[in-house]
DNA sequence: TATCGTTATATTTGTTTAGATATAACGATA
DNA sequence: TATCGTTATATCTAAACAAATATAACGATA
């Protein structure tokens, strides 16, 4: 078998995307660095398009996902609130859980051509 | 429950594309229409990316998917060779039952705030 | 051998997306 | 009040991708 199964998830609020797999990763390293612009830098993403991802987040969801401050110590910065960090925990369990399920999958086409 | 879940699959051989909805759609438009050019029409994509999607997918799949003519009756023609309709078939078949998987991870969810 | 609709291919154009750059506003702290 | 690193925002540039156009090659059939 040398053909090999991938997939993406997404969650979907009116028809617009609320979080997939790259605005997960941006949100854990939010909550790791406590600062939008250093977990763009680790992410190798524009500063624009992490900031963009959060405001789209924050605009769609119920609750607000990530809070931010302005000034003060240390400039400001970024965190992630419980209602988000809740979000990335079942994302990424229904995300693992949908991969196994399809390495099954595959393999009970295994009397096929895969 | 605001938030809808959705996914995409694929298959992958050597990191590069085999098969996904859209070359599945493309297969099954061709196995319909018995052409190429025919078959990107009705899914209003353009011959260009038609052809490149089949080429690929013959480049790369273990035996080959589409056989075409050239000239003759009708000018010549694309067909689905058995293998490539087994592959449509067991493709279509993981991607249901996934869909239906996910669905059921999402109300799992419940208690959560999805 | 002229016609036909198709596959096969190259070239150009346009559109969308991402990336780079610049700058204002902010508030704790020294 | 001057400094600092951050958020917030606009504007311009570049690159990736899709779409449009044009044309050659092909082989059954009339």
């Amino acid at each position: 078998m040398k053909y090999k199964i991938k997939s993406r998830i997404w969650i979907e609020a009116d028809n617009n995307i609320l979080l997939g797999e790259g605005r997960v990763a941006l949100l854990e390293a939010i909550d790791e660095l406590g600062s939008l612009s250093k977990a763009a830098k680790s992410l190798k993403m524009s500063y624009k398009k992490a900031w963009s991802l959060v405001d789209a987040l924050n605009s769609r969801a119920q609750k607000p996902v990530i809070t931010t401050s302005i000034g003060g110590k240390g400039g400001g910065g970024a965190k992630l609130t419980p209602y988000g960090r809740a979000l990335v925990r079942a994302f990424n369990s229904i995300n693992k859980n949908c991969w196994k399920f399809l390495d099954k999958e595959m393999k009970k086409q295994l009397y096929s051509d895969f």
